[in-house]
RNA sequence: GCCGGGGUGGCGGAACUGGCAGACGCUCGGGACUUAAAAUCCCGUGACCGUAAGGUCGUCCGGGUUCGAUUCCCGGCCCCGGCACCA
């Protein structure tokens, strides 16, 4: 008998496979479909068995879906834009296009080594033009229709090294890298207009309902919608000018924050409105039933009006104070590590709804980012403005009491201890007092509305989406500047925009396309005159944000995709994951989705019907890591145990969302049991590979063939609902295992096979007599063949041929089960007394309650608990168990 | 602080709608085979008491509902993830 030899039989199926384009697929509407696909990878070099754990569940669904009869597409891609290739350009002196294509070549081998079912022929690479013109495209759409714009915005800038810095990079104000003061600076960058869907994209989470709820809750933290009122203090006092009517503070405030691979976002935003005298001071606030308690306003420093101030002639003390703030470590002041502090700015402005003047305080605690850059202080009910209350002794006022509080309590309260945040009713609030603070927050919403003083309103946290970076490897933003007529957009005929090859890097941090002539030196489109291009390139999230939709159609040269094969195929079925993407690439992802669907190509909102987000692979407790020095490649293990083996272990030692600690002790328990299916099956092949074997269901069998079979039929049952829909694949794995216990220990009895006496190999001890026992282990055994092919593909096809099959285990379809086969005849139902379980009743599964009651108070065990005591009570559920209750 | 997910043997993990807690695997121990070892096959492996039959305890802690709770309810502790001076 040959041993169980992976490494040839896995080269031999991977070879066939290809040459038989196996998993290419095209639409065929009269077969049902299903679009698995896992999230395309960075070719950052070697993929370690932590990368490649998602492929591999990936791998068991699309070829259990394949059997199971679905048109199954299941491509793989790179996302091949990004600042490692640059870096390795700078350090090695290697082109990031070669440094790019070299990894992949050699991360295709690696998943080609494990043999994971892409559709190979579809593969596509974002680096390369065929894609990222769509994504020039795209660009150019959103540009028409104003998704995409382009505004000026402050970011971080180092004098000494000439670049942008991300605030990250920025530590106590100064430049990480040569300790020189950072300065902002404007530029002008480019926006997609993510908000436009922030409602939508909250909203219609609602309908996600097979993604993980840990997904959701980070999407809508990070949309963080909230519901308040903007309210307008107007302002008074002699040195308040009236000028403007409009007195609106410009909407969205600024760029994305810091992504992992992102160039810095906006500091802060002068808004447009900024240059104008403001005639009133717009807060933004949740609060409004709080409103009459409001004794004072507070102003971010990089609010217009503060910046106005500070150029008046003789505020040198008011300048000198603003600078203090604007100095402060720009992170630190936005996570609250800076003490709160702030000056009075000598003005007031009226409280629209006591009409009381209230004094108006710059404060360093107050974000331009967020609302209306400006907060009424409300120190009676909100911590920070009781804190900086107290501080520079400005009034304290309570106006919402709840019931327990005594009346007439306000006045005391000044001198509590904290803020009152909690629920209750209005206090010393004119007309609305006496309601109950939630009632007060609508009726003064409306109040305001009606008086033009304020309005409801939604703030998100979630910015409009920064995308330039300045850079070399990614997408080139297809635009000319011209004299003449300004931005002009770059024909879509005229598409792509190449990214040239030939490029200097300087490691400067400006975008290397500006040093080429070349590229930067074109005609305007629009009048044929000089103009320049726009040198920086794409955020590499707009490469992944709309690549399943290539898959549908990835060599189109008309169209970013057939907007017909993408009605077949999408949505995605089935996607799976990193959580780390949870935020940015999902959300993105499910906004492309809809600029797609706006745009006519697509009637779907939602790219991602289910969603998995897998675990990660450590190893001694740690994050595989280069840099740590524990990456397991696969390749070490696939020449050690194979790649099925590998497959399996990773698939059976936890739940797919579930983190995992390698172990290499676990690896070779699959390896064992591989092997130990091997031997069976390959030690059976002869006997119940022939031509004619009945079915079992056409035969009388004994009481161990019964058994088998039943075994066999559950089985299959448990793997079928573990992989579809519940995708649990370690209990699946579990399952087959118990199967294989079964079939060696029924081998043993029935003395089929020798198991165990001479060792190294089983041996057969001769033609087995009964035709219904090789019709029961025929069954049993291409069952779990089939079943098993989707986890170790390699050995479940070789095993097939071994079993005399032609045709491939694909075309042999899922195996089916019969419910009735896989019922027990005979169950064992516990008998409790109090609770305890005191006998157990071996009875067929169809016994009655009251035969069940009659037997349970019969039996020896439980007569003898039962001694002395008073039956009161007995629950019986039939086919579970008989419940006693006794005293 | 707000939102979400968790807490089960030495370890990874099972337990579908409340019904035998610990499936399956790892580790460890024992046996068979072998001159021997490896491999293989079989058996055992939550804790405590007991020679055994059997008993007691046991799913983070404290209560509750129920004939019966890992599962449901109330209160608390701890861990992980997200958001956070967000007004």
């Amino acid at each position: 008998m040959p041993d169980y030899k992976p490494q040839t039989i896995e080269k031999k199926w991977q070879d066939r496979w290809r040459d038989a384009r196996a998993f290419e697929v095209t639409e065929d509407p009269e077969k049902p479909k299903f679009y698995c696909l896992e999230m395309f990878a960075y070719p950052s070099g070697h993929a370690h068995v932590g990368h490649v754990r998602n492929y591999m569940i990936g791998d068991v669904v699309a070829r259990m879906k394949r059997m199971r009869g679905f048109n199954v597409l299941h491509p793989f891609g790179w996302d091949a834009f990004g600042l490692p290739a640059e870096n390795a350009a700078i350090k090695a002196g290697t082109h990031p296009e070669k440094w790019t294509l070299d990894n992949i070549a050699h991360m295709k081998g690696q998943l080609q080594r494990l043999g994971i079912s892409y559709a190979w022929e579809r593969e596509i690479a974002t680096c390369l033009p065929d894609y990222y013109r769509w994504n020039q495209w795209v660009f150019l759409k959103m540009l028409e229709r104003d998704l995409a714009y382009r505004r000026r915005s402050n970011v971080n800038w180092c004098p000494s090294c000439n670049t942008v810095l991300a605030n990250e990079q920025v530590i106590d104000g100064k430049c990480w890298r040569c300790g020189t003061t950072v300065t902002t600076r404007e530029l002008e960058q480019w926006f997609f207009r993510i908000t436009h869907y922030a409602d939508e994209l909250l909203d219609a989470s609602e309908t996600l309902t097979e993604w993980p709820e840990k997904v959701l809750t980070m999407q809508r933290n990070w949309i963080g919608r909230s519901e308040g009122a903007r309210v307008r203090f107007a302002l008074s006092g002699p040195e308040s000018r009236v000028a403007g009517r409009d007195s609106r503070l410009a909407d969205h405030a600024n760029a994305e924050p810091e992504t992992a691979n992102s160039h810095p976002p906006a500091v802060n935003e002068p808004p447009a409105a900024s240059r104008q005298a403001l005639a009133a001071i717009e807060v933004f606030t949740t609060r409004i039933d709080t409103i009459y308690g409001a004794n004072f306003i507070m102003l971010a420093p990089e609010h217009p009006l503060v910046q106005e101030w500070s150029q008046e002639a003789g505020a040198d003390e008011f300048r000198r104070s603003l600078q203090r703030f604007q100095s402060q470590d720009r992170t630190a002041r936005l996570t609250g590590e800076v003490e709160k502090e702030g000056f009075d700015t000598g003005r007031t402005a009226i409280n629209p709804f006591t009409e009381n003047p209230v004094p108006i305080w710059v404060a360093n605690f107050v974000l331009i980012e967020y609302g209306t850059g400006a907060v009424m202080g409300v120190p009676g009910h909100d911590q920070r403005d009781f804190e900086f209350a107290k501080k520079y002794n400005l009034p304290i006022t309570r106006v919402v009491e709840d019931a327990a509080m005594t009346h007439g309590a306000a006045e005391a309260s000044s001198a509590a201890s904290q803020a009152y945040d909690g629920a209750g009713s209005l206090v010393e609030s004119g007309e609305f007092t006496g309601l109950d603070w939630e009632e007060a927050n609508r009726q003064m919403t409306a109040a305001a509305q009606q008086r033009k003083i304020g309005e409801g309103t939604v703030q998100y946290r979630l910015k409009d989406w920064g995308i330039s970076r300045q850079r070399y490897w990614g997408t080139p933003i297809p635009v000319v500047y011209c004299k003449a007529c300004g931005m002009v957009p770059v024909p879509s005929d005229s598409l792509p925009v190449l990214l040239p090859k030939v490029v200097e890097f300087s490691g400067r941090g400006d975008s290397p396309l500006a040093q080429i002539p070349e590229f930067v030196n074109t005609t305007c489109p629009h009048c044929g005159g000089p103009a320049r291009r726009e040198t920086d390139t794409m955020d590499t999230f707009v490469d992944s944000s709309w690549y399943f939709f290539r898959f549908c159609d990835p060599k189109n040269t008309e169209l970013p995709f057939d907007p017909d094969k993408v009605a077949y195929w999408g949505p995605v079925d089935f996607y799976s994951g990193g959580v780390e993407h949870a935020i940015l690439h999902l959300i993105y992802s499910r906004f492309f989705c809809r600029v797609f669907r706006d745009l006519g190509m697509t009637n779907m909102s939602e790219p991602f019907t289910r969603l998995l987000t897998q675990g990660m692979v450590l190893k001694n407790g740690q994050v595989m890591s280069k840099s740590k020095g524990n990456v397991v490649d696969p390749d070490d293990m696939i020449q050690k145990y194979g790649a099925d083996a590998l497959r399996l272990y990773v698939m059976f030692v936890a739940p797919p969302e579930k983190e995992i600690e390698w172990t290499d002790a676990g690896l070779e328990g699959s390896w064992r049991f591989l092997a130990r299916v091997w031997r069976v099956v390959d030690q059976l092949a002869e006997t119940i590979g022939g031509e004619g074997i009945p079915s079992p269901a056409e035969l009388e069998l004994n009481d161990a063939e019964r058994g088998l079979r039943r075994k066999t039929h559950d089985t299959i049952r448990r793997v079928t609902v573990d992989l579809d829909p519940r995708v649990h694949l370690n209990t699946a794995v579990s399952a087959m295992m118990e199967l294989v216990n079964e079939l060696y220990a029924f081998c043993g009895r029935t003395d089929c096979l020798r198991i165990g006496q001479q060792a190294e190999e089983l041996s057969t001890v001769g033609a087995v007599e009964r035709a219904s026992t090789v019709a029961v282990l025929k069954e049993s055994v291409e069952a779990l063949v089939r079943m098993i092919s989707p986890f170790t593909p390699h050995m479940a096809e070789e095993l097939w041929e071994v079993l005399g099959h032609t045709g491939g285990i694909v075309a042999a379809g899922w195996p089916a089960f019969d419910e009735a086969v896989a019922k027990a005849e005979e169950i064992v139902i516990p008998v409790q007394i109090n609770g305890k379980v005191r006998a157990r009743l071996t009875v067929p599964a169809d016994t009655s309650e009251d035969r069940l009651r009659e037997l349970a108070l019969a039996d020896p065990q439980v007569v003898r608990h039962l001694e002395g005591k008073a039956v009161k009570k007995v629950v019986v559920a039939a086919g579970r168990l008989v419940s006693i209750v006794a005293g």
